[in-house]
DNA sequence: ATGCCGGACGTAACTTAGTTACGACTGTAA
DNA sequence: TTACAGTCGTAACTAAGTTACGTCCGGCAT
């Protein structure tokens, strides 16, 4: 032919294509021909860069918790390690409403016969480290009661991800406008509690 | 021919059909044709009781909530209304658990393009109506804060959605046999900050 | 410089799965 | 008895993941 049968496409540019299409069509709408419009090219070149639909998504998934860290990254500023992981808690929601496709392909199982490998997952648990290190802050200057880190910083992350997948389910009994402000009670709700001595069962 | 094409199927035998698969196979096995095959018809059996597969998705549903309430009304015999949250929240837990597939279409959108109609979601919010109900009775026997039912019933369902999420995600940074223990004390920690009086913020 | 080789890519086809057009059968009611 | 409404099967249509196969390109040894 003439003209070069087309520019070659590098991984990154499939995998922004590919986020471009899940943002627009919904995990739903995550075809590999759709994506592969997108990119510009044929759908066998979804497959040399990512050997089939499932390591398109585990791609997604990846870029997915390295966004969310970036997000949570951002926020600073805060007076006090508290004050620090309350706003990370906000952000957390801002962030998970704002892209809800791309969280729930992280975590809700939103694509069929999807689940990810053990290095995708590695990768979403080291996103949990962060959070435990700022929890461990809070304990350190005593203001969250002295316990174990790693599960208490499991169960502000338990509690803040039922908050939102509830949401993102649409499983809401009052008017959505008050979500963000049930959220924010809630928020409150849970961090309160972990700085309530709790008695001893 | 000789013998009747097939014996009439009513429409319970055939999601009893479809619960069997979803069981089996898992949401990403949920096909038409698998589901009739259990139920011993051809694919447009299924089209004529539920019209499409998203119908039958939404009985799945509908009917994963009931099996779900009554799990939960099988919880009895506790000394208070506070010892019988708790136990709700093993139980739900165990449900859950137990029926990973079937809380996954009731609450995780593991089955693609499906989204529950008014109807169905109506029916979600009835199961969260009992818990307020629960949260409502601890409050006026003093064992919780006094507080908005709706909005604590809400806190606390949210919380063990997000546990039960987060283990049926594969996403425990624990081993899977603490899972049932990290559950335990997560839920005593979110009761006991329901009991203790929050800070005035 | 020339020919070989592997990676990237496109065309076209294969396969699976949701869906439907069409016709046949059953039981009920006028 | 006949018309009708509901139920069902056969076979086909369509969308979407996947792959067989051939081509093109760039680097490398001879």
């Amino acid at each position: 032919m003439a003209s070069p049968l087309s520019t070659p496409q590098s991984r990154e540019s499939m995998l922004a294509a590919a986020v471009t299409v899940l943002r627009r069509d919904g995990a739903a709408g995550l075809r590999v021909r759709a994506v592969a419009e997108q990119a510009g090219c044929s759908t066998t070149g979804v497959y040399t860069h990512f050997g089939s639909k499932n390591g398109l998504v585990e791609a997604l998934f990846i870029d997915g918790f390295e966004r969310f860290d970036a997000a949570l990254a951002e926020v600073s500023g805060a007076a006090t390690s508290l004050a620090h992981l309350r706003a990370v808690g906000l952000q957390y929601r801002r962030w998970a409403i704002g892209h809800p496709t791309h969280y729930m392909v992280m975590f809700g199982g939103s694509v069929p016969e999807f689940e990810p490998g053990p290095d995708p997952l590695l990768r979403a648990l080291q996103s949990f480290g962060d959070l435990t290190g700022w929890v461990s802050d809070a304990m350190t200057s005593g203001e969250l009661t002295n316990d174990e880190p790693g599960e208490v910083a499991y169960h502000l992350w338990a509690t803040i991800h039922g908050y939102v997948m509830l949401e993102l389910a649409a499983m809401h009994p009052s008017p959505d406008l008050a979500a963000q402000d049930v959220y924010r009670r809630g928020l409150d709700r849970v961090i309160s509690g972990l700085r309530a001595v709790r008695p001893a069962r």
